[in-house]
DNA sequence: GACTAAACTAACTAGTTCGTACATTCTTGT
DNA sequence: ACAAGAATGTACGAACTAGTTAGTTTAGTC
């Protein structure tokens, strides 16, 4: 008998049974009954955030299973039951950080704004979200040590960040129509020096401040900071950058 | 006997030790016979070498100790002799890379140039030497994995980009008086924002690239973002902007 | 209410990894 | 020439770590 099931689990693996939860939301654990000891989707989750602290913190290598699995409410058993190994947790982990950034992202609306207005708003938003989302950063670095394989297997975090040229090419070429923006920018270039000035803000901040034993924490120094990259931003783009900022 | 050799290791430490080699630069292995088995210098300087890729390409955690070892000329026994241990070694090879990369940057000159030129000179040395430096970024990626802690124990880096920050002050300050730079700016926000985009292009090649499907490491691509960051800066800094790139 | 697949647990294993004890060779000052 | 100490080689062990084995419990279904 726990040969079949042996047999089963083995068969499908555990990507069988991570399907059969997505297309079976039955949310047990929050609205049904407290006392209900089996919770597959509630302890997959756990595991999921959990772990993805663990990997944000530590890295890939520098993380530890059992450690992971200590903070879980469920066992180790559980994370290869979920997750296959160490890299098939990783990459949830790291799926599961672009996915919730994502998700923050689209709340962002600009259409009413003129141009700069919108640019404006756009750099402050993404200033603001990476410095929220410090967990996704350090992944996004880690990752990056990695350089990107495991990023490469995933189909989903590609689609990510499609949206967010979209964005940012909408605005720039309204302003371009309008007179505002000068032509002939890319808007994936325009995007990259956005990205750079709010990455580095949280990326660096450890050696950043230690070396020029600067408070780069402070509201102060951030406010600083976000209005120095809204400013570079706006005369990167501007016709007449002096009358932008 | 051997007991009195390892109380006086003990006693002194690698630390002894080591600053004795510094006070005594003999230089044996190189200008000196070939044929002489005993080489502390070359010893020490080669496990460094190989402990710097190794940590630059796998973190202190993905590092192992004895894959160092084999790849050295010489053995695991020395790494601890010299090093004491893992984070010892680590600290080292992180020093190494900010002494490196200072040693390159002191080559710069732009006295000479009116400041806007001097500026874009420098932004594009700091772009190109980032990316020739590559190890270097790795480093200071991993370094702000571990929240700066290796860096905040070694006294020697924070000396390193005190004179960067000299550098582009002294340039700052030059466009400043003759009209051509809007003041107010601090010389340390301004360095931040040329790091912050030299450093990006590096540090975020590989998940840049992979997310948006484009060859980042051609050289047409990093000549037109070598450009972009260079406008940017000068557009930050400057009275008229639109003259200037 | 018996049955079955899914969910879960505890203890274990095979292999790794940092670090050290012990032994030997080389170099230098006297 | 010869101590004395510096430099190096070899082999090993204790602790750790990813992953597994073998078994139990739960909950839905017929």
């Amino acid at each position: 008998m726990y040969e079949l099931v042996s047999l089963v689990n083995r068969q499908y693996g555990f990507e069988g049974i991570a399907m059969k939860l997505q297309r079976k939301p039955q949310e047990p654990g929050k609205t049904g009954k407290v006392t209900r000891p089996q919770d597959p989707e509630g302890t997959r989750r756990n595991i999921l955030e959990v772990a993805s602290k663990e990997f944000a913190l530590n890295g890939l290598s520098g993380a530890r299973i059992d450690e992971i699995a200590a903070r879980t409410r469920s066992s180790k058993r559980m994370i290869y039951y979920y997750f296959g190994d160490k890299e098939g947790l990783y990459l949830h982990a790291l799926e599961n950080a672009y996915r919730l950034v994502r998700d923050g992202e689209t709340k962002l609306d600009t259409d009413g704004l003129a141009p700069p207005e919108a640019l404006r708003k756009l750099v402050e938003f993404t200033f603001d979200h990476h410095r929220r989302h410090e967990e996704f950063i350090r992944m996004v670095m880690i990752e990056n040590i990695h350089h990107g394989q495991y990023l490469e297997r995933s189909d989903i975090i590609r689609e990510v960040n499609k949206t967010a040229i979209d964005h940012i090419a909408r605005i720039y070429h309204r302003g371009v129509s309008d007179g505002t923006f000068r032509a002939g920018i890319d808007p994936v270039d325009l995007h990259w020096q956005v990205s750079a000035l709010c990455f580095f803000n949280v990326s660096n901040r450890a050696t950043f401040a230690k070396i020029f034993d600067r408070d780069l924490d402070s509201e102060a120094a951030q406010a600083r900071l976000r209005n120095n990259t809204v400013a570079t931003i706006l005369r990167f783009v501007s016709l007449r950058p002096d009358m932008a900022s």
